[in-house]
DNA sequence: TCAATTCCTAGTATTCCCATATGTTTAACA
DNA sequence: TGTTAAACATATGGGAATACTAGGAATTGA
């Protein structure tokens, strides 16, 4: 019941691009500094994060990753379903035919009460926060941080 | 960001034995024909449910197990944290010191802002439902079929 | 005593995950 | 035009967790 590193990286390293863009694309390899990640693995997430159209790249020297959108109108569900696939606490096969009628009813009783509430309520959580209350919420913590260097 | 099938298990062999024990003990072996399921691999999860004082045993032949309390007063929560171990959905070491406050900030931001919240919302859902309520559906489902059965 | 059952532990196969490494292609810039 | 910096692609190793299987020890009712 964990997400994984990958996620976890891809989210850190959006939220960092995001706070520092400004429009323009940044190398990989600022945010793997800034976030102390290696640019291999990196550019596995970004790949994936490119296919599924959260951010576009631009090649060659000077190149790099900027938001293909708003950053408003990217949710943290877009964000680790571009990594992890679709949400889904469970992989249970749909119950087959051959299974007897008794633990048929079960496992439906158990996937309606249970994995479908949980993975309602974790899509509900997910999908409403947007990187834009991210890159906000970060962006507090570091003036907080600045202010209490200057005292 | 799965749930184990130990853990899927041990909950249909629960709700199983709820509805099947009539506050007697119950064979695993029982239970394991009854939801397809490896006796040894249901000793196992068992072996688990007990130290957790979910279920209790009676050892030797005529032996099984059954609940150890009314099941109004055992959540899913229980069964999965007993299985699985505390719900934690990101497994992120504590920011140490040696981190910059970059990254310190960041991980903060993330974790209160989305790990948090996702995993708050998943304990509200789990801890909510007890095994009562899933034998209750159970039974309505197995009568609706009986029924089925005799027009 | 025998059989049924919990209890305990070891072992194994597999799958997934993290990370590194290496090479190719693309485009800016001098 | 050559150099360089970057995205892009792929493969591979290693480690850890998972899902079982197997088999024996201990316990107890009949």
């Amino acid at each position: 019941m964990k997400i994984s590193t990958k996620t976890r990286y891809g989210l850190r390293a959006l939220v960092d691009l995001a706070a520092h863009s400004a429009g323009e694309q940044v190398a990989l390899i600022h945010i793997a500094k800034r976030q102390d990640l290696s640019v291999n693995y990196l550019e596995q997430v970004f790949s994936l994060l490119k296919k599924a159209g959260i951010v576009r790249s631009v090649k060659g020297a000077q190149g790099g990753y900027m938001l293909a959108k708003e950053p408003a109108k990217i949710t943290v569900g877009d964000i680790i379903r571009s990594i992890e696939g679709e949400i889904c606490i469970v992989d249970e096969e749909p119950p087959s035919d051959s299974v007897s009628l008794v633990l048929k009813n079960m496992q439906q009783c158990i996937w309606d009460n249970v994995w479908q509430k949980m993975t309602e309520s974790v899509r509900e959580v997910i999908d409403h926060i947007t990187l834009e209350d991210l890159m906000k919420e970060y962006q507090v913590l570091h003036i907080d941080d600045n202010i209490m260097y200057y005292i």
